[in-house]
DNA sequence: CCCTTACTTGCAAGCGTATGCAAGTTTGCC
DNA sequence: GGCAAACTTGCATACGCTTGCAAGTAAGGG
């Protein structure tokens, strides 16, 4: 039964003080002969730091809270999973809490983690409300934004170019020939949502057009599901259909092809964003914009850092670009690079 | 900057002494006159108590460590969604280490989990080696295997009925009039990929055959399209595929389908097991195997609860019925009804 | 060789909470 | 009204660790 090992049980036997044993475990100066002897025992009798009890002297507990509200969207398991082993190499553990969109569970949550004392909070597809942005600055724990931007300022956030991609996307569609353009968005409560609909309306204006048809697709399958048999029943379906996220974009698919026996691209073409891996995967080989993951894991875990290590930083918006992937979903225009 | 309010604080707001406060906060007996003096103060400063200083006397943290191994497993993101708001509801938090398959990346994680005195641990879709169950139980952390079961005694485990389910697929198998049938296995290192490997090569012997073929997929999606190519290019194909997972399956139903040219389930059944939500999707439309996650989790939680409260309590082996999902992907036998 | 400077090391004081103990207060019952 | 029992409450200590401080020791320079 080792788990009850203290700094003190391992001084004793390596001879030294406790304040000692300490001080070869968090780093500071001690004699090569002391360090040896405390490793020694502390090997020996399997000791290990008690990280509570160090968390509240020092005041930092190596872990970053994470929030996330969507898991049946594939871009977030991922995310997680580079966030963990990105968070990891620089010493932090996440401890996870998943939350409805709700702004009471948020708040709860956000209570919680400012009890816990967090070294740091990341939240991923969560929507911040103003009132709460207030109080994650008041409580002093850095936090950052992942894959939501935040109105007005307040609070560092990592997106991608969500604008620019759907513009991009508007511009493709445009140039392959595609005469009613229609848009399955991103939930509109979302930053992400918001910014990829008009980044797409204005891609078509430049080119002197307008989607015929654009419904919420709350970022869920059903609804997205619903938005198409919905868009499908007019007189002038749509040619093209942009879907703010590619889990939408594989309901779009399906309910095309097997509900409404059409052809993708063939009658529509279809486009999604996030490019999740099972948009490469040959039954959807779907045409979307690819948001670079590890990047943006990678800025979002460098800005947390840089925030903790300086708590006075002022937040960041970092906005990590965005490609379209071109693959078969979508008619793709003669000679089209890029 | 209310993140130093201490209980000391509300005491002296209060007018009461801080253990006073800390009976308040810990559910112990108080007045109720002082218990509304203590929870009015302590609202107007925005106390919270400290979890690691109770943690500290308490012994209890109130966390779990969560093991993960693979995340691109759909499976799993929905396992972790429903573990946390199964665990939120008994009062813990959940600590995530994702992890690699190798032994020694496990044993690190252990040693940390073991440092961090979590209450308890989830592994999911995790092996563990014999010295490491050893190592769990010297550390008397509660552990809970979950998806995965454990040779010989040790720890406890839930777990699907991963063999009854395969003998069922090779039953149905069977009754379809398929002539030869062939496995791409789960991973062989895992209790899950050889139970279901067994199950089913019981199931085809009770018929009086066996698999003519029998691949390890790894429980990887490109091991599964090399093994599905594998297969297919013999004299004799296989007409049909039980495969180790739903993820897998997929892998395989899109190398048959857009690779070979072939129809599922025309020229070949394909089944799966898990019941991933993805398994409903009309573009791949999967007969499979459900593992009833809802079940699996709140059996997980319950078990690692009822270890927690109860340390010296015998592991358990829990094993989930696990029933056929008809759909699309596989001949279905006439008047087969189960 | 001595004095200054730089390191090591042990001592002791906390970090914020829970809890045994004793003193004080209320309640209940005859 | 008085006494025992039940309940409240404050005091003080402990949980395992970090860190300022002072004393002790090694190194360095004239």
């Amino acid at each position: 039964m080792n788990s009850q090992v203290t700094s003190l049980d391992v001084a004793r036997l390596a001879g030294v003080s406790q304040s000692a044993v300490s001080r070869v475990f968090s780093g500071a100066s001690a004699s090569a002969a002391t360090a040896q002897k405390v490793r020694r025992a502390a090997a020996e009798l399997g000791y290990r730091p008690n990280p509570w009890a160090r968390a509240m002297i020092t005041g930092r507990s190596g872990i970053i809270g994470l929030v996330v509200a969507y898991f049946d969207n594939p871009f977030y398991p991922v995310a997680l999973e580079l966030l963990s082993r990105a968070l990891k190499a620089e010493g932090y553990r996440i401890l996870v809490f998943t939350v409805g969109n709700s702004p009471a569970e948020i708040e709860s949550v956000m209570d919680e983690l400012t009890a816990y004392r967090v070294d740091g909070i990341i939240t991923a597809s969560v929507a911040m409300t103003n009132d709460l942005t207030d109080r994650c600055a008041q409580a002093g724990i850095p936090i950052v934004l992942f894959n939501r931007g935040q109105d007005g300022v307040g609070l560092s956030s990592v997106t991608s170019a969500n604008d620019a991609g759907a513009r991009q996307v508007a511009r493709f569609l445009v140039a392959g020939g595609h005469q009613r353009i229609a848009h399955v968005a991103g939930w509109q409560q979302s930053s992400t949502g918001r910014d990829r609909l008009l980044g797409f309306e204005a891609g078509l204006a430049e080119a002197g057009t307008a989607p015929v048809a654009v419904i919420d697709g709350l970022y869920d399958r059903d609804a997205a599901r619903a938005a198409t048999l919905a868009m499908m029943d007019t007189a002038t379906p749509p040619d093209a259909i942009f879907v703010g996220n590619d889990h939408m974009a594989f309901a779009v698919m399906d309910t095309l092809r097997h509900e409404l026996g059409l052809s993708v691209p063939g009658d529509v073409s279809v486009v999604g964003f996030d490019d999740v891996p099972m948009a490469a995967w040959p039954a959807y080989d779907l045409t979307t914009v690819r948001q670079p993951v590890r990047r943006m894991v990678d800025s979002t875990v460098e800005t947390l850092v840089a925030q903790i290590a300086e708590p006075d930083r002022a937040p960041q918006s970092i906005r990590i670009d965005a490609a379209l992937v071109l693959r078969g979903s979508a008619r793709c225009p003669e000679g089209w690079t890029e």
